[in-house]
DNA sequence: ACGATCGTCTACCAATTGGTAGAGAGATGA
DNA sequence: TCATCTCTCTACCAATTGGTAGACGATCGT
């Protein structure tokens, strides 16, 4: 059993691989070894690889969306403990999966025509985000400052640490289930500190 | 005049290639095309591709070192003071050229090879920018926490910050010289918060 | 029972890539 | 003057890439 689908299988194997070596390092020819196919069952479920490329990242970011979302539906009313609650649940896949951020960062750091597909489709998280943020602050809950911003630079926190490895060995971390630990609680302390009202 | 060598001149032009498309999506054909010149003329001044990439990446690093060396010599004694210096000192020219973080970021996440040089080379750095946290957590004048992952938070956030535009779009932000100069006075907030002692 | 559709395959291909071999122009030093 | 060195070039090349064309067996609806 556990017979996923051949497409599904190319999906997962690609988000992995683009991941962590980059989409343009990762040939199809690759993808379809590690899938156990030939290149040309790859092109047949996907009609080109920038296709390909698009779907990984809507398979990426609605994993994203469902995580953050089931950790708000359970969050607390704190605004600093909303965010604590989506830093903790976000967290968790993205070090356990580094492919999952990092092809998210890559991609939109690199191709502008896929990113702007992939924004398109979580802008509207990003602005129920943003617009949550200014509220907190007119309520004095949040440090003030512009809501986007303040957004942005808290996205660049999380996905920045969890997708250096190299800086993190720079500063003698090491990714045993103890250093994570610390990794998260020392992010979450500094987002926290970062966030709360002076 | 202005006879920059052809050497300089491929450096030069790499860093941005590479850094705003990235290594891999750059051949060496368009390098030298950029520079007015053959591709054998590209693999006469560097043994390989390999070996281009590391020199830019050193060409990089110095340049960042400089700058903060030179912001960190005219700064004030306190030390959230200090660290703000740092951060407009880097801020202007990273976001001058971003292929200059860019490259950075995208090497050491992806090839570890030249990640291990590259970190190598900045590692006494590194060393003395989380000894001078530690001991100024000693001294109360910054929030405690593990100086080496504090220190990691900082990078990750001015880093991702810089280096990826599509996130700031996504929340309305322009690069407009108005709005990089709230840019920058939002990630300095930000990053004071972060740092404050309780 | 049989045609159509589905999923995977083998066989190619054109373009691009990083890299080699070596010629030739111009300056330099003996 | 001649040999050497420096720099850039033309001419190739083997490997890899994304992608096309089409054969083949299995499955399914009628």
């Amino acid at each position: 059993m556990a017979e996923r689908s051949t497409r599904d299988r190319i999906l997962e194997v690609s988000l992995d691989l683009f991941g962590t070596r980059g989409v343009d390092a990762v040939s199809l020819d690759e993808i379809a070894r590690a899938v156990g196919v030939r290149k040309q069952t790859v092109l047949y479920w996907f009609e080109s690889k920038d296709d390909l490329v698009d779907e990984v990242l809507a398979v990426a970011a609605a994993e994203l969306v469902i995580v953050i979302d089931a950790a708000l539906r359970a969050a607390p009313d704190d605004p600093l403990d909303r965010i604590d609650a989506v830093v903790r649940a976000v967290f968790r896949p993205a070090v356990r999966r580094p492919a999952l951020l990092g092809l998210i960062r890559e991609v939109s750091r690199l191709d502008t025509e896929p990113a702007e597909r992939l924004r398109s489709r979580i802008q509207s998280l990003v602005d129920r985000a943003v617009s949550y943020l200014g509220a907190e602050m007119d309520a004095g809950r949040i440090r003030r400052g512009d809501p986007g911003l303040v957004a942005a630079l808290g996205y660049a926190t999380l996905t920045g640490i969890a997708t250096e490895p190299e800086a993190l060995r720079a500063v003698g971390w090491q990714p045993t289930p103890a250093g994570l630990r610390q990794l998260r609680d020392e992010l979450r302390a500094f987002l926290r500190a970062a966030l709360t009202p002076t």
